[in-house]
DNA sequence: TCCGAGATTCACT
DNA sequence: GTGAATCTCGGAG
């Protein structure tokens, strides 16, 4: 198997030995496949010698030149350029003056589509989200469920936006496999344009979905 | 439980 | 200048 690396994390919830990070085809496929494929995935990443560990259980596609709820719809600008770029990449956005959220470019083409991470199960590191959200009483489902929640909770940020997801500071691993049956897909959240499209996955029944 | 307002930066028009 | 792929908080019901 490609791009078996050694284990970062000592979390006992990884096989020991080893763990898959996905490689660069995963992302290379069509947005709506990986959306949906990105359910029960591990988001890892690396800060401080520590590791904080999420499971994705909500994503949203936005299909770039298709898509007029995409930022990429009106083609290439100096914001968006990362998602025209390779498959696999990070692209962070900043939005409402406050807050950032995290996109996985996707596609082979370099078209502009890419998957946002809406909400993630804190797994591992949860003291370090508690203390990234600075929240005081540590409210434990509230730490990561929306995109700008968990871009706090995991300490990502404008810097990281073009971040490769095969890199070792933060990367996207094999996870838990979701049944088909589990998968919901519903309308896009907080858009005015295309909302009408089904390009919303989530996990039925998962708690730490938004909303 | 639900609704409305404020926060606050950036890219695009 | 405007509005945005959001969140938190306070106050009303």
């Amino acid at each position: 198997m490609e791009n078996r690396i050694p284990i970062l994390i000592n979390c006992p919830r990884f096989k020991q030995g080893a763990i898959d990070k996905l490689p660069r085809s995963f992302y290379l496929r069509p947005t709506l496949t990986v959306a949906r494929d990105l359910l029960g995935k591990y988001i890892v990443r690396r800060l401080k010698g520590k590791s904080l560990i999420g499971k994705i259980v909500e994503t949203e596609a936005y299909l770039g030149d298709n898509d007029p709820a995409s930022h990429a719809f009106r083609g290439k600008t100096k914001r968006n350029e990362v998602m025209f770029g390779e498959g696999g990449h990070l692209y962070v956005y900043f939005t409402y003056g406050m807050h950032f959220c995290a996109n996985v470019v996707t596609d082979a083409e370099r078209r502009g589509r890419a998957v946002l991470l809406r909400a993630v199960e804190p797994l591992e590191g949860r003291d370090i989200m508690v203390k990234n959200r600075k929240l005081k009483d540590a409210p434990y489902k509230n730490l990561t469920n929306g995109p700008a929640k968990l871009c706090e909770a995991f300490g990502i940020n404008g810097r990281h936006n073009g971040t490769d997801l095969l890199s070792d500071e933060i990367f996207i691993t094999t996870g838990e496999e979701i049944p088909r049956k589990q998968i919901i897909s519903t309308s896009r959240i907080g858009i005015t344009n295309g909302a009408e499209k089904l390009w919303r996955f989530y996990i039925s029944g998962n708690p730490f979905v938004s909303k």
